[in-house]
Parts: C-alpha cells; structure tokens; sequence
DNA sequence: TCAGGCATCAACCGAAAGATTGACCGTTCC
DNA sequence: GGAACGGTCAATCTTTCGGTTGATGCCTGA
C-alpha cells in the first residue's frame, strides 16, 4: 500500500524498459500476453514460464522487473504462495496478479500474499499496460471490479469465522450431518449445534444450506 | 458424431487454407490464439470477436470452416446457444468449444448444441492445432480429458436428473427451503419434496446438504 | 393402446435441525 | 485479576426436513 523508496532495488526500471516475466499454465495465455505487451515499446518480455516454480526461479535472478502471475496453476506449487516466496526476498520485483477469478478468498490470498496488483484476464490491453507501469513504480494496481469488491468487504465487517467454525462449517458442505460431524470431530452434537448458530449469526443466514451457499460465496469453504 | 458428406459444405476447406473465426471475451486469449494459431502455415484467422452475437453473425457468412468458441461470456448470449445458432444452418462451419472448464453440464451442453470438439485452454498449441484440422475435417475431437470424463459419465450410469429435477437442486444449493423454493417456481412443497426424494435417490444420498456436494462434485450445479 | 417416465399435489409421521437458555473451563489481553 | 472470547456441553422446545403412500394428468415410445 505504500509506495516504495527508490533505494534498495536493483530490479527498479530506472530510465530502462520495463522487464517482465510471465507465469501461467497456459500456452494460449502466454502468447497472447506477449503479444499484447511486447506491442508496448518500452516494455520487454525477458520470459515465460509454465509453472509457479519456475517463477520463483527466475524471479529470484536480477533483471525482472515486474512478474505477471496466474493464481492457478495445474501443479503443486500456486500463485500465492510463489507471490510470497518471490516478494519476500529485498529487492524482488513487483509481482502483479493476472487471473479469471474476483473471489474474496483469492483477492485477498494475493493481497496478503504480497502482490502489488491484482487484474482480471478480461482486461482490455491498455488496461494491462497500464496496470504494469503502476506495478513497476512500485505503486499498487488493481483492476475496477477488484477495488469495488475490496470495498464491498471492507463495508460488511464480513464472516471472520474461528478455526473451529471454519471446519464444522466445511463438513456441513461437504454434506455431513450434525451426528456425522459430532462423531469426525469428537464432539456433542450439542457442540456441533452451537458452533452452527455462532456461523449462522456470523454470516447472516438461518441454515444449513444457506451457510454453505453464503460461504462458498466468500470463498470461506471449498467447493 | 457422423462424418459429414463432401457435399453441401460451402466452407470446405478444399485444398485451401483452413479459416478460423475466434470467439472469445478475453482480449489477452484472442491475441493468444491468433499467435499460436497463425504460425500454422494452413491456418488464417479471418476475424476475432469478442461476443457470441458477433460470432453468429460472422460465422452466418460463408468464409470460415472452423469457429472457435469460448463458452463463457460476459454479455447476453452464452457459448452454447451461439453454438447451436451456427450449427443449425446448412453449410454451416465447425464448432470447437474451447474453454477452462470441464465440467459434465458444460460439455454435455456444449455436444448437445451441436459442437464438433471441446478443448480445454491449457491445452498445448500442437493439440490445439491438431484438434482445429480434425474439426475441419469434419471429425470430432476431444480433448483427453474432456474425453475421459465422459468416458466415466458413460461407465457410471450416473444421475441424469431431469431439468425440473436440476433447477429444484440448483435452489436448493443456493441455500433456499423448500418453502423458497416451492414459492420460486409456484409449486406446492410436496412437489419440491417429491423432486428431492427422486435426486436423493439418483444420486444416492439422504439429505439435501450431501445431494447438493455430490451435485457439484459431479458438475449438475454451478458453485 | 398401454406402459413408463415426468411433473404435479396431499396427508401423515418420525427424525433431524434450529432456537433458546444456561453453564464450565481455558486462553488472551488489558 | 477480571473481562472477553473460544470451545465445550446439557436440556428443552419448535420448526423444518425427510420418508412414505397414494393419486392425477401429460407425453413419448414400443
């Protein structure tokens, strides 16, 4: 959120072209982002990778200054945890998040994660070449539908379930009932009820099912 | 399923260069698939669109064999009512669906709407290329994937609810009672009973929580 | 034409879930 | 040390849900 000191940087464009890596599963979205970019004269593609693991490699190296990284990736390693590894390091470049999806759960995984930005693959090319100068400046870019949503969250003082909440409420998706759940969790079923009304208050709504629907919305559970 | 006749195809691609209508909402997928396909020396990308409006309309005019389709669109028209749009016209060009997802609904849709293959967008350009020569040609193709699950579809006899049977269960994973649901599509509670006990039966389980998992594990409803 | 699937509805009953109230024991943090 | 919170449990009561049986009308296909 702050803007970065121009000290310390050794990847910072100073005057240069823009390097850029590109991290994503799929060819047909690498090559069209290098070819979206690479129209943009003060911009370079120095890479393109198809794993968040080669990201964190080659961004470990000088000479990027700004990685642009899907939050999905078909192997092990995902797009938060590679945005962590590679900002965690003194001198890292910007890391901006390229992905399909505005879920709370993501955006703010990304956030935390320490992406500088956050962009929608819909975005129209200006957009993105926009977003990438933001992101090399070192100042945060994120996409309108993002912000919107961001202050959606901050208005609803949202769910903010415990631990405890969060797993009795993934085995009710997961479509167990209280008995069920009672006996994974050893616990009462009365405990199992306890923590349900608790979710319930916390979420706003007056079952089960609607739990679920409301929390796989926020994206507090899975599937 | 059929191989078409010679005849009668005034978007044949005889001899000539296979022509190709991209149909995408994404500006950074159509870049995408015009670099990777243009490289192919038998391919010419006549046009890139980004609705589905503007994909029939295009793809109504002779001078396209083979149209590739995304399923999801912002706008009014989804993927596979533009798909059984084209496909209904005599002489009309190929479908070949690519999207991210690989969903039962949405490949059932699409094969239904009349596509010739259903691709997946992290598929590697060489099969892209390949798949868009087997749709010219008149032959399906699918992607491994997208093939394998239905071969699992076909092996378990599976659900195959019926569409009053879905749209009950759709509600009911958005969180709605039956009293919602039943006042939703003017019905009586015993009919949205009724529905239910018939979906817990196809689908094998006893309560509307574990029929709404099983549902999105196997791709009936959307979330 | 008739069986069978689909969609619709009614009435009933037991079981599960939800609401309410109250309680105890650890933490964590001023 | 005490307040606040999270996690645990009990008892009671009401509502909803799930299971069953049975019935009607409409198609479609053998």
């Amino acid at each position: 959120m702050t803007d970065a000191p121009y000290t310390g940087s050794p990847a910072a464009p100073e005057g240069g072209r823009i390097r850029l890596l590109l991290a994503d599963d799929h060819p047909v979205v690498r090559a069209g982002l290098r070819a979206v970019l690479e129209t943009e004269p003060d911009f370079e593609v120095v890479a393109d990778v198809p794993t968040a693991e080669e990201a964190v490699a080659l961004a470990a190296r000088p000479g990027v200054d700004v990685v642009l990284m899907d939050l999905q990736f078909a192997g092990e390693m995902r797009g938060p945890q590679a945005t962590a590894e590679i900002t965690a390091r003194d001198g890292a470049p910007r890391v901006l998040v390229l992905t399909t999806y505005d879920t709370d759960a993501d955006i703010l995984a990304a956030i935390e994660a320490g992406a500088t930005g956050y962009l929608l693959k819909d975005a129209p090319p200006e957009e993105l070449a926009a977003a990438v100068r933001t992101a090399a400046a070192g100042k945060s870019a994120l996409a309108p539908a993002v912000a919107l949503r961001l202050m959606d969250r901050m208005r609803t003082p949202a769910a903010a379930l415990s631990r405890r909440e969060t797993e009795v409420l993934q085995l009710v998706a997961d479509g167990l009932s209280n008995a069920q759940i009672s006996k994974r969790l050893f616990l009462s079923q009365a405990t199992v009820k306890s923590h349900l009304v608790h979710i319930y208050t916390k979420l706003g709504v007056d079952s089960r099912t609607s739990a679920v629907a409301a929390a796989t919305a926020q994206g507090i559970v899975r599937r």
